[in-house]
DNA sequence: ATGGGGCTTCCCATGATGGGAGGGTCAATA
DNA sequence: TATTGACCCTCCCATCATGGGAAGCCCCAT
């Protein structure tokens, strides 16, 4: 099948498809005469998993490993789950960070009055002497 | 003062100083006869408001928009809050999203033996049929 | 005058993705 | 058969915020 038959079948699009060849996450795919790429279903099948590991927030990089360990049968489950619980980790951080820039920033939506007065405690903290301790924390 | 003092002062790199001016998030300042770039500490005082903001997670699109208002005597705050409540609904969206990925993988991966086998129910995942779910509800 | 540190500009890279130009190919239809 | 529209190709550029580095000027202290 042509790129777009496979777009449609693996649920990435054209140009996904082609960058995942140039970077070689994925192998140049035969070409026809017309030098048109031709697709298997087992193309499909792996661009679906990349797909599948993209949506749970996988770099490339860690694309290729995990399509490495797919498709070595002497791999062990322990390589993948530690794989797959290192990024669990930095979900977790980057999660904790995205928490707590939202908590701060919560904070002081809270005590803004939203009203047509100037004063605002958002401006204030944003604009806080060096000493002001509130964003800080939301960074460390 | 010099960039280097400056950058130290607010907290924030000559890279980012630079760049900020570049795009015109920072006026350009003044520069002496070397061509050295000149920073009062009102500058100084600006770009820490901007550090704090970037802390916070606001773009710098964003960040222009507070900028403005800061310096907009005729402000109200509701204008400010509005702004910040947008971004709280985006960090919301995002955190939201990872937690979903999260989840699906952190089940995953307590579904997994992590022992000397290959069989593994996250690489069984990913490759699961195209009527698979797993993936998709962390997606949806 | 020499060395080291600071400053300048300019270019390139990141990660993953989209947009678009300019051009070839194919199949169906008028 | 000629045209049209859908498809494909490659190549370049843009995003967003940031870092790295080169080449070169400037200043101060030794």
């Amino acid at each position: 099948m042509n790129i777009g038959e496979a777009s449609r079948a693996s649920g990435v699009t054209q140009k996904m498809i082609r960058y995942y060849e140039s970077i070689g996450l994925i192998a140049p795919v035969k070409r026809s005469a017309n030098s048109y790429r031709v697709y298997t279903e087992n193309d499909v099948h792996s661009l679906a998993f990349i797909r599948r590991a993209r949506a749970l927030g996988f770099s490339i990089e860690q694309i290729q490993k995990l399509m490495a360990l797919w498709h070595d049968k002497g791999r062990t489950s322990a390589e993948v789950k530690a794989l797959a619980q290192t990024h669990v980790a930095a979900l977790d951080v980057k999660i904790a960070e995205m928490t707590a820039m939202r908590q701060t920033l919560q904070h002081l939506v809270a005590c803004c009055q939203g009203n047509d007065r100037p004063d605002c405690p958002i401006l204030d903290d944003l604009a806080a002497a060096p000493d002001g301790k509130t964003v800080q924390s939301a960074t460390a």
